[in-house]
DNA sequence: TTAAACTTGTGTCATTTCGACACAATATTA
DNA sequence: TAATATTGTGTCGAAATGACACAAGTTTAA
C-alpha cells in the first residue's frame, strides 16, 4: 500500500481496465475470489488498470498479488469486453467516494474496455485480502446469485466456458490442485469444469494413459472410508503432453 | 471514404487499436490479406481504432468491410498485444506524413495496445482494397519473409496457432471454403492449418462421421485427372456439432 | 489410339480406445 | 463386529483409429 498510486491518467492508461477471474478448488468445489464493496454491497472481480509502462500480464500479476499474496500466478487472457454501455453507471465510483477516496473523475468517468483474465491458484495458499473499497474478499461459487458490479457476472460465465474448452490445452489440474492430491479429487475437478459426471474407472484409465501422473506410496488418511493414494503431476511429462494437446475429448 | 473520420481522440479511444489477420484459402494454400505501405515499404495487417461508441467487434467489421468489401465476416478476438515497447517507432506515422496526411500526433504518438482478431473469409468473394497510406492490398502467405510493421509478424503467427487449436470448435472449413468444395480441398485446408499430412481415406471417413457434410451429385470438372464430387456443409448439423466441439482430435 | 500416370472412391483388417459394468479390498460408522 | 461407503483393479463388446489395397475415372504422354 505504501506506493499506492492514484488512479488517474498520469499513472494509468485511459479507457483500459483488467478483471481477473481467480479460480480455486476447495471441498470438491470450484470457487472464484471476489471482493464485496463496502457501500453499494455489490460483489466485484479483482481488477485494476494498466500502468503506463507495464504489460497487461504484469498488471494482472500485480493485481493478483495484492488480493492473494501470491506471485507468479498462472493466468491467461480470455476475452476483451468492449460494449460501450458496459461501464456506464459504475457503482464503484460512488462506493469509492463514500469510502473517503473520491476518484479522479477525469479518469474514472470515461468509457472502459476491460481485458478478462482467468487465473488458476492453489486454494490453500491464497490469503484473500480486501482492498480499500471493499469489506470482504472471499471465495464464492461461480454462479452465486448475488448482485455483481457491471458485467462481472457475464465475465465469470465466459471464463468458465473458456476453461472448459481449454481443459486439454492448459495445465488446469496442476495449477488448481495442491502438490499431492487423490484421484477422486482430480476427477471431481474435471467433473466440475465439464459440468457432468464421469465414470470413476474410465476416468482413471484415461488420465493415467496420459502418463502425466506419478503415483505416490502415501495414502490420504483421516478422510472417510478407504484411504486413496496420493498422486502428483510429473511436470516434464505434463508440459510435454500439453504441447500437442491431450488427445481425445472428455 | 466519404465519412472518413480524422484519427484523433475526439473520434477514437486513445491507446487502443485493432489488427485483423484475415485468412483466405486459395490454390490449396492459406493466405493472409495485407497492406503495403507506400513509403516505408512495410507490410501491415489491416487495422484501425475504436470509435467512441462502438464495440471492438463492430470496429473490426468496419475495418474488414473497407479492405474486403464484405460484411458480416466471421471473426474472433484471439489476443491482446500490450508490450509497452510495441508501438514505439511506428513507421506508419512517418508513412502517413509522407503520404500527405500528417496524423494528429497527440493521438498517434501515444502507447497502443492492440486487440488481435482473426477473420475467415471466402477468398473468391474478397475485393482487396488499399487504404490511403498503402499502394497494395494483397494476399500473402502467412510466413512471408518480408518486412512487417511493428509486431505484425508475431500477431500472424499467434493467430495461426490459435486457429490450429480451435479447428474443432469453430466453423473454420465453412467460412474459408466456397459453398461447394471437394473432399481433397477440405483435406488440404485441414492439412495446412494442422501443418502435417493426413491419410486421404481416414480423413474422409472421419469428416463424414461428423455428418456435417452433404454430398452433391455434381462433380468438379475441368481439373486434372478423376473428377471429385462436390460437397457442401449442412449448416444446421455443423452448428449443432460445434456446440459440443467435434469429438476426437486430429 | 493406346498405354501410362495420377487422382479419386471405397473397403479391409488388426490395434487401440471407449463406455458400461462387476467384484474384491479397505477404512469408517453403526 | 457387521454394515456401509469408497477405492483399486479388471473384463467385455462396441466404436474409433491407423495402415494399407485395389478398382475406377480422367488427363497426359507415347
Amino acid at each position: 500500500m505504501a506506493e499506492q498510486l492514484e488512479f488517474n491518467s498520469k499513472n494509468f492508461l485511459n479507457h483500459i481496465s483488467l478483471d481477473c477471474v481467480i479460480f480455486g478448488f476447495h471441498n470438491n468445489e470450484l470457487k472464484v475470489l471476489m471482493l464485496h464493496l463496502k457501500h453499494t454491497k455489490e460483489y466485484t472481480l479483482p481488477g485494476g488498470f494498466l500502468k503506463i509502462d507495464e504489460t497487461l500480464e504484469q498488471a494482472a500479476q500485480r493485481i493478483l498479488k495484492e488480493r492473494t499474496g501470491l506471485g507468479q500466478i498462472f493466468l491467461k487472457q480470455f476475452k476483451v469486453f468492449s460494449d460501450p454501455e458496459r461501464s456506464k453507471d459504475n457503482k464503484a465510483i460512488k462506493d469509492a467516494t463514500e469510502s473517503g477516496f473520491p476518484p479522479d473523475m477525469d479518469f474514472f468517468s470515461k468509457r472502459f474496455i476491460t481485458i478478462g483474465f482467468y487465473a488458476l491458484v492453489d486454494f490453500s495458499k491464497v490469503k484473500p485480502t480486501p482492498d480499500l473499497f471493499s469489506d470482504k474478499c472471499e471465495w464464492m461459487t461461480p454462479n452465486a446469485e448475488v448482485p455483481m458490479l457491471l458485467d462481472h457476472k457475464a465475465i465469470i460465465s465466459d471464463a468458465l466456458a473458456v476453461l472448459r474448452v481449454q481443459l486439454n490445452q492448459q495445465p488446469i489440474g496442476l495449477k488448481l490442485l495442491p502438490k499431492k492430491f487423490t484421484m477422486p479429487q482430480l476427477q471431481k475437478l474435471y467433473e466440475t469444469i465439464l459440468g457432468r459426471e464421469l465414470d470413476r474407472r474410465n476416468f482413471q484409465r484415461k488420465i493415467l494413459s496420459y502418463k502425466i501422473l506419478n503415483k505416490l506410496e502415501e495414502r490420504k488418511t483421516g478422510g472417510a472410508y478407504k484411504a486413496p493414494f496420493y498422486y502428483e503431476f510429473d511436470l516434464k511429462r505434463y508440459q510435454q503432453a500439453l504441447q500437442d494437446g491431450l488427445k481425445g475429448s472428455w
